[in-house]
DNA sequence: ATACGAGCTACAGCAACTGTAGGTTCAAGC
DNA sequence: GCTTGAACCTACAGTTGCTGTAGCTCGTAT
């Protein structure tokens, strides 16, 4: 039996992080002991090396939802399973496509601006024109 | 002079978008009507389109308010503006390294599994199995 | 004169945590 | 058995960068 400490370290999580995934419903309600302190057993562990795992592979908390409640029934086809996992690949694709965008501009950037003095900052400039930036515009590029 | 929602459209953003950014000081208050609707002029219309520039390049908040500083200052070297758009790219070129850890092991995960059932799914194995994993951890891929 | 789109303030909500305050419990050492 | 102090508890505020809602007022076109 682990506190929630102890799991916190074997997993490399914060307790406050536990304690937010308990109360979004992404892990289980625990047992308590006497004077009311959480107690974990394997099952929560893996639980939640599954979710942290898949947090690190970049899945959002709805997406592992997903993921958990599927692997709860092990007879069903895993199209579903590999629906969300090529969803997710897609999502890091488009976003690396368009950090590569920010990368070539803010590059182009740097590079063209020798000047000594604000005044004639090539970088000031180019924020300032939206016409001299060849970037496409996605949005932030979060 | 431009309303709210005229400035909106000439720089893409949203009415509410502008109200935040004057709320946390980075547009300033802009005169109004006896009715007390904002009024905006070019130097507001140029402002509100360096911010919006400059996010769509991914800088923070923080970092446009630091590089409309110092170009209120053209007299001074520009080397810090210079500074602030490396940390930038810095920033982008580690997000883009962290996001293709995660498409390889996302791509791998996915042509392993071929199988038909949860039970067997390499997917699922691999999120639910650190040694797995060829990925670094660094952390999710925002 | 009236209708109605656009504007106003103030506040709640999103993701996914993280940090704080102020109090309680557990386990180890003596 | 008692004390100490690290770790636990709840509840709530803060982070980033907005977005949405409610309930009102304003401006302008007809």
């Amino acid at each position: 039996m682990l506190s929630i400490g102890a799991l916190g370290k074997r997993t490399g999580t914060k307790v406050q992080t536990i304690r937010y995934y308990e109360q979004i419903g992404l892990m289980p309600e625990p047992g308590r002991t006497e004077g009311g302190q959480r107690r974990y057993g394997d099952a929560e562990l893996d639980r939640l090396a599954f979710i942290r795992h898949s947090r690190e592979l970049g899945f959002s908390l709805e997406a592992i939802r997903e993921l958990l409640d599927l692997s709860d029934s092990p007879e069903r086809s895993c199209a579903q399973v590999d629906a969300v996992a090529q969803r997710q690949l897609k999502e890091v694709e488009a976003r690396i496509a368009r950090l590569e965008v920010l990368r070539i501009e803010l590059q182009r950037m740097i590079s063209e601006c020798s000047a000594d003095r604000v005044a004639d900052c090539r970088i000031l400039e180019v924020l300032r024109d939206h016409e001299e930036c060849l970037a496409d515009h996605g949005g932030p590029g979060a």
